[in-house]
DNA sequence: GCACTCGTCTGATTTAGATCAATGCGGGGC
DNA sequence: GCCCCGCATTGATCTAAATCAGACGAGTGC
């Protein structure tokens, strides 16, 4: 059974009429409402904005060939998006974390150009992308976000194709969720894995015995404690480095 | 001494009052012209476009950390990106031809991220981003164009970041590049490397010599003729073939 | 309880491509 | 013409990571 973002049950979000509930973890909520727009703007965001979801783990959000119509940020959970090659090799193009966006790279195309999966129960905010082009035209700070939105999605793209070694991208990669997890005020030393060895290893380009090898080797060298998918940062700085030229600072 | 798009002197396109005279090759003007919009929305479009060049071989269009204020299509000529990491070494990010664009992902930073540079004899159109950006705030054509720009290159940019073998990779090249020449009508089987065997190693992740064997094998195996820097592609079916899990189709 | 599975870990071996080391060669300057 | 210089090619060796193979341990179903 297809599943799209369209076809799933949807939850509006609640309007009381005078104040407007946005999700905390809605980037483009944040976005819009940090920048002081008026009622009426703020009124028309929030009706083309839907709660969808939950997706239970190993859930489709949505799969490769589907018509583009939404974009989603992500409020709980964690997203993995993916190709099948033909040799039928899974290439994780990424991994989204709650307040990021999935779905940018389909508007060229009008499909999804990859499959979207729930890692653990997802919670979306979902925006029709007619509808938020359309708001884009008349309210400035939505255009602004979302040509920021596509174009760091650029910049993130072009660093896991780089030339580096396992270790540089495994440090990239622990370095790059710690910042994120930071930023949406988790802890930047002590989180989970919520996708296994082998999504890391796709991703990563890496085996997922190299993988294992190189969490090892960072344990033994003081850099990280790992316990299953507990990953405990014990030295920040020296893992930073190993990371600098992948994540450019 | 530093070169930013803005410090060229530039040619204004010439505006006989009644005609508009885009380059042919603008991706931008092309699209819009095509678009059916009215005189006065053209004059609009054509006032921020701004011709500027020659840059000759070698010499940098922008640099890396410089501030962003233009993106700009490729008229004649090819253009590289490409990054220095802390150890020194090149990493190439793309090479546009004629009627691509550069500069998308400096959007989100307000600096460009890569540098850029001319690899033979390169004129551009270069584009204002805060008049294009307020101008696609009106021209609803224009906002889409840049945002299938944006979203397209996301898409280019995770090809390159998969796994694949030297071959695939090469072959993925040939074949991406004598397709964006057939878009632009140039020969698809015949056609001049602008670049040197080590940014094509230092864009597809080889070491210049894998580059070289990789090349030296596909013409044994008849898949084309090399001739220092002129390639003719023999077998495009066989090409496509390799390169089809790398490029998708 | 036990068997089964799936994900993970660890060690042994293999290999694709990097690196090292020469050599070739075409074009520009004189 | 001749000499360079930088890119390209070719061959020999090395190595990081893949692959192969097996063991372990935590859940899950029975």
């Amino acid at each position: 059974m297809k599943e799209h973002l369209e076809q799933r049950a949807v939850r509006p979000i609640a309007d009381d009429g005078d104040e407007f509930h946005f999700c905390s973890t809605c980037a483009f909520s944040q976005a819009c409402l940090s920048s002081g727009y008026d009622k009426a703007q703020l009124r028309e965001l929030h009706v083309l904005v839907e709660h969808v979801g939950p997706y239970k783990e190993g859930e489709h959000i949505f799969r490769e060939g589907d018509p583009f119509n939404a974009i989603a940020a992500v409020r709980a959970g964690t997203v993995k998006t993916y190709v099948i090659d033909t040799e039928g090799r899974e290439q994780v193009q990424g991994f989204f974390l709650p307040g990021e966006v999935i779905g940018l790279n389909a508007i060229s195309q009008s499909r999804y150009p990859s499959n979207a999966v729930a890692l653990e129960s997802v919670l979306l905010c979902r925006f029709s992308f007619p509808n938020i082009a359309a708001l884009a035209l008349r309210v400035p700070g939505i255009q602004q976000q979302l040509f920021r939105l596509l174009s760091s999605d650029i910049g993130k793209a072009s660093l896991l194709a780089g030339n580096y070694s396992a270790d540089e991208r495994m440090a990239a990669f622990l370095v790059s969720l710690s910042r994120r997890y930071a930023a949406r005020g988790f802890s930047a030393t002590r989180f989970l894995l919520t996708m296994s060895r082998t999504d890391i290893a796709n991703y990563l380009r890496l085996a997922p015995e190299t993988v294992s090898r190189v969490l090892r080797r960072f344990q033994d060298d003081g850099l990280l404690k790992v316990d299953r998918r507990e990953i405990e940062l014990l030295d920040r700085s020296r893992l930073e480095t190993l990371a600098r030229d992948v994540l450019r600072g």
